[in-house]
DNA sequence: CGCGTCGTTGACGACCATCAAGGTATGTGG
DNA sequence: CCACATACCTTGATGGTCGTCAACGACGCG
């Protein structure tokens, strides 16, 4: 039931599992599927439902993320246009992980299980990107459990740096969220955020202007990332 | 070129994208495969190499672990026999993404991956079995990051002396390794182990006898594990 | 019996979350 | 256009948690 037009159909190739499709193979699963539009903090799903549907992010952002029983959260992924939420658990019928919700105004293709499973047996090729993106969402897991256990906040947040850093590809960037976000995303708080830019800024290894930064010494930088310094 | 007895099959199994393999299947994949004897300690691959094989655990276990600079660890996953290890990386080809070594002696079957492509095209239902494991370990990962970000020391604890009670299915038990490994594994350190154990003991939940544990009060360790007390 | 690993305990300090308060920015309605 | 509300950000003070260092005791193994 969903109408794709020729842009979403070039996001949709975007993640590893459509990327071998044709349109007409993209555009006949679409017609099972439903199209979804979020405002900013819906959400998407919450742990406890049973995951009958994973997601195709066609515009915006999505935050997925864990619940302490204090009411602290830890994200676990941010995904963008043309990245895919909960595959896993919607192959396996399980119960969501995580809960999930919109960061800003998001549209979502919501593929359900079955159609899904009819889609592959169609197109066995689908297989190896679907595993293709598994694979990075495992990868980037370790590497958060890794920062969390063996990080110290200024490391984690060089890197969260750097990684905007080289989206932007400037030494001069605008933070593509508030702060608190970021501290949130690093698994800190906003106040040790706060200290911890400043105390980079005091170093004189970045500068800091709001919203916008701009990195003054790129290698002491990359050394605070690794815990090298 | 490996031989493998009806107790190995067995095993192979076990491992979801095995299990719907005949036994002539498994017999012909494993013939271009090789069988891997490891003493404790004893690495079974490194992050700068390349991954050309994964590994199914026939006997003994695996850590999986990532390396801090400063050469602390943290533990991300802990294989037993049945189980398979860097399935992800190798069907990617890319580099491994952690440290493997063996936990105590160890065999295994390293498959490569040419020859582990060639066995999924022959049997398609490989797959599920195959998106099941990974899906696993994303959630074994995520709640690895939610523990480390958002639960104390005394949480995290509390559930592994869970995980080892109901793996014995006794309210007395030993604990399946040296406590020191424990510590490694909840992301702490022996000292704080041995505190935690001890305020547990103080509290009358659980009586500690060297490696052997006792839980006196299930309710209130569960509470400990999920963060209400 | 001696040695090495493991476990425990104590003292200490670093790191960071929390609480509280004030400052800044941004948008809204009058 | 200004006044105000509401977020967001910063700064200071404080305390808790936990890692580190050091010393010692307990095992287990050759």
């Amino acid at each position: 039931m969903a109408d794709l037009s020729d842009q979403d159909l070039r996001i949709i190739r975007t993640a590893p599992m459509f990327s071998a499709l044709s349109d007409e193979a993209i555009r006949s699963l679409a017609a099972h599927c439903l199209k979804i539009m979020l405002h900013p903090q819906e959400a998407i799903f919450r742990p406890d439902e049973e995951a009958n549907d994973f997601f195709v992010i066609l515009r915006g952002h999505v935050r997925v993320y864990k619940l302490s029983p204090e009411g602290n959260q830890q994200v676990l992924h941010l995904f963008g246009p043309g990245q895919t939420v909960a595959e896993a658990a919607a192959m396996k019928m399980q119960d969501y992980p995580a809960h999930a919700e919109a960061v800003d105004a998001v549209t979502l293709l919501a593929i359900d299980k079955a159609t899904f499973d009819a889609a592959v047996r169609e197109n066995v090729d689908m297989v190896a990107g679907l595993v293709t993106g598994l694979s990075d969402k495992l990868k980037e897991l370790a590497g958060l459990a890794e920062q969390l256990a063996l990080r110290k906040v200024p490391a984690r947040l060089a890197n969260a740096l750097l990684q905007e850093m080289t989206a932007a590809a400037s030494l001069t960037f605008t933070l593509s969220m508030a702060k608190k976000d970021i501290a949130e995303q690093i698994g800190t708080t906003p106040e040790t955020l706060s200290r911890t830019l400043r105390s980079f800024q005091d170093d004189g290894v970045i500068d800091v202007q709001g919203r916008t930064i701009t990195v003054l010494n790129v290698d002491v930088l990359n050394a605070l990332a690794t815990g090298q310094a």
